[in-house]
DNA sequence: CAGTATCCAGCTAGATACTG
DNA sequence: CAGTATCTAGCTGGATACTG
């Protein structure tokens, strides 16, 4: 055995780092926000959604139906937005109202918690708007100096 | 050709919506960050990692040698471990500095714009702590109440 | 309208082995 | 010490078809 305790000991680490991992709440929030149709979403209710709308940008969070904002987020296959949305759901961002008419309307809204999230998300924005021009400067950089 | 116009309709928004996502700062920003090691490393350099340290979890930014953030991210392969850093420093996030010392020595540090999204990260830090454990509960909800 | 169900291709992380 | 090279298995996202 004696010469897999090395082994065993790096395994051990790796496991209980794994277990840290798994335990921090950034890692967490961000493996909910990396999601891209997440994003999308929040940002659809949050009355983000760049597209489709004037200079302006400027926008209500607003309930938005399944069909709404699967035209506004051109390209989702409808798998995926139904699993966002639930999942969404689950964690308490969004809220999913089903009105019984025929055929039945189903709205989607954001929740305190959702909003609070989405509030969050400008600040990532605002940095990205502020740095990511010198992250792909740099970028473009290193690619010509390497070329 | 009139039974593919919706089609064709539809590919056409797909891909400029594509398009507007790939030109998006804040798309792009969220591609960078939710890595998993990116974060880490950031995290590592930064002086925010809280493993292997007590309580107080403060730590200045400070260079590390490549063997010593492979030692602090458990788990990390090689591999991985050397692509992130690459693809940080070719963002202009962290410098890569070798020491011809015999064998070499590598340092790895923090540039300012990479302090700068360190400094970001903490905001996202501060929101997983104050509300994930909301979402949690939410989520721990759900679960039950659909079971 | 608002989904569910199924299947499959592509990408990527990780394991492994080797080196200046 | 600080990497590079290669191969593969598993997961995830998308296309497609069907339904209350």
């Amino acid at each position: 055995m004696a010469t897999m305790t090395a082994a065993q000991k790096r395994e051990q680490a790796k496991a209980e780092y794994d277990a840290f991992l798994a335990a921090c709440p950034s890692r967490k929030l961000l493996d909910r926000i990396s999601d891209k149709w997440v994003t999308l979403v929040l940002a659809a209710l949050g009355g983000d959604s760049a597209r489709q709308r004037g200079a302006d940008c400027g926008g209500e969070p607003r309930p938005m139906r399944y069909s709404e904002l699967s035209r506004l987020l051109a390209g989702v296959s409808q798998k995926m937005l139904t699993q966002t949305l639930r999942s969404l759901e689950r964690d308490g961002l969004i809220t999913r109202t089903a009105t019984p008419t025929v055929p039945v309307t189903v709205t989607y809204e954001l929740t305190d918690l959702g909003l609070s999230l989405h509030q969050m998300m400008r600040g990532l924005k605002t940095w990205a708007e502020a740095h990511m021009d010198d992250v792909l400067a740099n970028r473009a950089t290193y690619d010509t100096r390497t070329a």
